[in-house]
DNA sequence: TTGTACGCGTTATCAA
DNA sequence: TTGATAACGCGTACAA
């Protein structure tokens, strides 16, 4: 980590010539070639690694805000896609008005990212999949970094979400007015307070009308459905209905369940989670529950801008709907 | 963007009040409440936004190179999880030795991003999905950015990829080995090296053992290959097996098929390429051509920090090897 | 609380 | 023709 000052020193040579050589500015300047060479020298042996703060900081009016998405470094990093797609498709991005960095981070170990404390790597965050854990510490923390939440609720920050609740029972609903008596729910073991909502109300809702509920747990990923569904192939009987909250998960289960040649949607009716676009081309095609995933990225990342510029309330809370899709994997034929 | 000197000054206090007040450390130094009110409320009329370089600049050893990730703004922003995967399983990552910075472009538009030119946003940077044009400005412009090409050849920039020709031509073998003699190649619509060098491998083998091929072409995506291969099933005959150059596409086309009620693979078989988790649990599932992307991410990011650091050659070549994945699909059962 | 030196690259002004 | 000097940008931290 040299400075232009320890290259111009040890060339025995002033900084400004210095600087005009590593910018390739040094022929118009017209500095000898032998002196390039030596600077060039100088600054390779010396691991030369211009400072972008000393830039911006003398290049008048360029510094545009960093957001950073805090992302865990958990299966779901495949939803990134989506989230990244939804600022992207949207004219802010174009124009420059932010910098983007992808800040991961390790589930419920929040606490640990010092960025966050230091305030040197981005000027707002938007905080995705966070655990209780990490959701806990964020509330206490009362950090004055602005910063939004996806997908929880909380007290002291600005959130985007969805009404999990709701999307549970509605999904018990589906099942109910399909007429089962005997459905399952599968878990994926991430740590998410929309997830625990959403079992919460598919719960109550199949309580309330006396539905009988197994709850299973597997890896978010196609091979957790996979895996749940051929341990569920082995007991009997059979749920007639299965909520996946993960549509991963659900186009793994289809895949186990083709394999057994049990009928979907005739011998059992299944319901993921998320409206992945694989889900058209499932065969069956896959009911889901949409996720307006890109909608609100967009939406998070313009809360936050307009919260840097004042021009939000830092505690907004942003809530976007949810509805179920009804494809081939819950229909009767 | 006021300054922080803006702020004491419209306050009637020095720069360090209004410094103590905004960091949150005025009670710890004696401010009084009434002051740091006021420091609040003008900092939130000014539109204050601290100036992350200036922060950076003065705390001590705690600036690390910025990476850049050049992603176009087309359908492969689905391939980019897999990238940031990559780059995230691997310990360079926690340890925070660099940022990472997203930055859209737009296909062939690489000669508008000015922040190249400028070199105030990033250290340096992994070029992904570039086009010809691109491809063409960059090795004219001849940045003196530090840059990783990924799946690009280049004569001026150190790059990461798989010898495409040869993916092409081994899903060509593997078909003329499986008695094929009408085939079809389904492209997608992207300007990409590493496509048109599949494509030329394919066709050059079938040349070379005389099997009719068709080329088609379709978007980059589940839709695009439902698409096209619908098209396909209005004429006749049908070829007897499909290259799909993304497994997108391919996914797509075992849903029109499954409509058609044509049997994969005993009426045809399909070959799909990238390896996408998905691939392992369609209905059948789905032969492919393993592309390694989160090892060459791994890669592209290593090699970058490299370069930053004097420890790689700039002009670097790394090359991986793809190779091809039997599943149902392209097989005889 | 205040004043001010500091970090580091850029660039305009000056000098030989 | 070749190079030096110093002001500048902005937030931080220490001495006063």
């Amino acid at each position: 980590m040299a400075t232009i000052r320890e290259i111009a020193e040890k060339v025995g040579v002033s900084v400004g010539t210095a600087s005009f050589v590593l910018n390739g500015k040094a022929d118009d300047m017209r500095i000898s070639k032998k002196t390039q060479t030596r600077v060039l020298e100088a600054a390779k042996e010396l691991g030369y690694q211009p400072s972008l703060s000393a830039r911006k900081l003398r290049v008048k009016g360029k510094e545009v805000p960093v957001i950073a998405i805090l992302w865990t470094l958990d299966a779901r990093t495949s939803l990134i896609s989506r989230f990244l797609q939804g600022i992207q498709s949207k004219s802010t991005y174009q124009e420059g008005q932010f910098e983007l960095l992808i800040q991961p981070y390790e589930n419920g170990k929040l606490r640990e990212l010092h960025a966050l404390k230091t305030g040197l790597r981005f000027n707002g965050a938007i905080i995705a999949n966070a655990s209780d854990e990490d959701m806990h510490y964020l509330e206490q923390a009362n950090l004055n970094l602005p910063i939004v939440v996806y997908q929880r609720h909380s007290k002291n920050y600005a959130t985007v979400l969805v009404d999990s609740e709701k999307t549970g029972r509605d999904v018990a609903k589906k099942f109910i007015q399909n007429g089962h008596k005997q459905v399952s729910i599968v878990i994926p073991e991430v740590s998410s307070e929309a997830v625990a909502l959403r079992i919460k109300g598919f719960l109550e809702e199949c309580r309330v009308y006396q539905i009988e509920v197994d709850e299973l747990y597997g890896d978010f990923s196609e091979a957790g459905g996979y895996a749940v569904t051929k341990q569920l192939l082995m007991v009997s009987p059979l749920p007639s209905a299965i909520f996946f909250l993960s549509d991963y998960m659900a186009i793994g289960a289809l895949s186990a369940l083709h394999e057994a040649n049990v009928k979907v949607p005739k011998d059992i009716q299944l319901i993921g989670h998320d409206n992945m676009i694989a889900t058209q081309f499932t065969i069956p095609t896959l009911s889901t529950v949409n996720l307006p995933v890109e909608e609100m990225a967009e939406a998070s990342v313009n809360l936050l801008l307009k919260i840097l510029r004042n021009a939000a309330d830092p505690h907004e809370q942003l809530k976007f709907s949810s509805y179920i899709l009804e494809r081939e994997s819950s229909s009767f034929e």
